[in-house]
DNA sequence: CCTTGACCTTACCCTTGTGGTAACCTTTAT
DNA sequence: ATAAAGGTTACCACAAGGGTAAGGTCAAGG
C-alpha cells in the first residue's frame, strides 16, 4: 500500500524536472529507482526526501559534489551536526568570495563608465582602457 | 620587415592561452590569423590588441557573446561610444543582480547555521530544513 | 649532419548541470 | 481500439576552456 510516485510526480512534488533526477540518479548521487514492470522508475517517501534536500541544497547554491557529501550525512545516524555545518560554513566562504570578487568587477566598470561620455562620438575610455594592456591582471 | 608574433608570443603578451586564442578563431570572434608557410598561426598589433581587448573584457566578466559585441564596436570607426556604454552598463547590471542573489543566499545560509548546533550530535537543523519542502522556491 | 628540446598543428575527450530531441514503449481514458 | 500523456534510453548542445596525443617545425649545439 505503499505510495510509490512515478519520475514525473517525484518531479513535482520536489520542483526538480525528471531529467534532473536521472541525471543525479546516473551520476550515484542517489541510488538507482526502483522499477515497475514496464520499467518505470518508482519513488517512495523517503526517496522523495532525499530528491527534495537535493532541490533545495541546489537552490542554495551547493554544488552536486557537495551535496553529494550532505547526503552521506543525511544517511548517516551516527554524523555529527558539526560536520554539516562545516560544510555549510565552507560553502558560504565561497558564495561571500565570489560576491566580493564581484564587488570588485562591478567597481572596475563603474569606474570605466564613468570615464566614457556615452555620447554619438566613436572616441570611447572603456574602449580604450579595454585595449591597454596597464595592469596586467 | 612587420614584426609578426606566434600564438605563444601572442599568448604572453596578452596573458591569454594559446588554447584559448585558437578557441576565440574557431569560435569566430577573430577572424582567422595568417599563416606562416609551416602552417604557424602569426599576429600583428593590431591582432594582438584585438586579443588584449578580449583578455581584459573576459576579466571583466563578459561573455564571449557580450565580447563579440564590443568587437564589432571596436572596429566600427562609425560608433558611439554610448553603445559601448550601454554594452557595459547591462553587463554591470547583471553582475549587480548576482552579487543580489548570492547576498540573499548567503542570508539563508547564514540562518541555517545560527539554527544548527554544530555539535557531535547527529541532530541538525540544516538537514532538517532541506529535507522539508516548506517555501517551495 | 643530426639530434634535442621547445614550439606549433589538429583532433579528440573531460568538465558542470542542465535542456532538447528522437525513437520507442506503457498507461490511462475515452 | 485509439489517442494523449507520460515513461524509457541515447545522443547532441551550451560556456569556456583544460588536458593529452600524435605529429610537423624551428633553432642551437656536438
Amino acid at each position: 500500500m505503499t505510495d510509490w510516485l512515478t519520475i514525473g510526480e517525484a518531479a513535482e512534488q520536489t520542483g526538480l524536472s525528471a531529467k534532473q533526477i536521472r541525471h543525479y540518479e546516473a551520476r550515484g548521487l542517489v541510488r538507482d529507482a526502483h522499477r515497475s514492470d514496464a520499467g518505470y522508475r518508482l519513488y517512495d517517501c523517503h526517496q522523495v526526501q532525499q530528491l527534495t534536500l537535493i532541490r533545495q541544497a541546489r537552490y542554495l547554491g551547493f554544488s552536486l559534489r557537495e551535496i553529494d557529501a550532505l547526503l552521506q550525512l543525511w544517511a548517516d545516524p551516527t554524523r555529527a551536526s558539526k560536520d554539516v555545518k562545516a560544510l555549510a560554513e565552507r560553502h558560504r566562504q565561497a558564495i561571500r568570495q565570489r560576491i566580493t570578487e564581484l564587488q570588485q568587477l562591478e567597481k572596475t566598470l563603474s569606474a570605466l563608465e564613468a570615464d566614457c561620455r556615452g555620447d554619438d562620438d566613436p572616441d570611447c575610455a572603456i574602449l580604450a582602457s579595454l585595449t591597454d594592456p596597464e595592469h596586467r591582471t
